[in-house]
DNA sequence: TTGACATATAGACAAATATCGATATAATAC
DNA sequence: GTATTATATCGATATTTGTCTATATGTCAA
């Protein structure tokens, strides 16, 4: 596995996130595993759309999947979005000085 | 000013953060004040499309504004950057146990 | 006031993407 | 084997969004 640099990181996670049925997917199985239909079965989407969010979701690292005879099981990544967090921290918000004022002030 | 509910901050916050250009712009103006004509600088892009970078990150709070005679300086709020990354992680990556195996297992 | 400069906004356009219905794939049950 | 169920993929479409040019707004200098 070849680890991607870190803007390409903060990039793929920002764009896994920045929908909101993604989001409520991730909610639902936060801490649990979850079948896609019962996925499904939470949302105001199709199955199909639901499997394509799940599979962007896969691609950035963000579930962990498990199959499980005719069902796919699928749980939130809860240690990669923790990684991934700190790796946003660190790259936006270090913890050191900067100045108050616009260094052109007058 | 209202609070919003978690579920919009952390997909207004997603959404900002979903652009290659404004992490661009976001790395440029951590730490320091930079006025646009100098953001532009830095960038291969034309002044309106940063100035419609700058909106999206100026509505989501995740820049701070700063007039100055001809010029407007921004600057990264790493504050709410470093906020908006706990507020994720509380939402997507409480710390507690969860089951290691699908519920439905055989 | 006029002109130059800095930034924001408007409108058009193209690229990306979220969604759907239809269908393919795969596993189980009969 | 066939039928049924669960999920993934395909192709089309509508919406969103990033980008541009043109222009408006606002500030400063002469």
């Amino acid at each position: 596995m070849v680890a991607q640099d870190k803007a390409t990181d903060a990039l793929s996670f920002a764009k896994a996130l920045a929908d909101e049925t993604r989001q409520q997917i991730m909610q639902l199985c936060c801490c649990q595993w979850l079948s896609v239909n019962e996925i499904v079965s939470h949302l105001q989407v199709t199955q199909p759309t639901v499997s394509h969010h799940l599979a962007i979701l896969r691609e950035a690292g963000l579930v962990e999947i498990r199959a499980h005879g005719k069902h796919t099981f699928y749980r939130l990544n809860q240690e990669k979005i923790a990684s991934c967090c700190g790796m946003l921290m660190a790259r936006f918000a270090p913890q050191q000085n900067h100045s108050d004022k616009p260094s052109t002030e007058a």
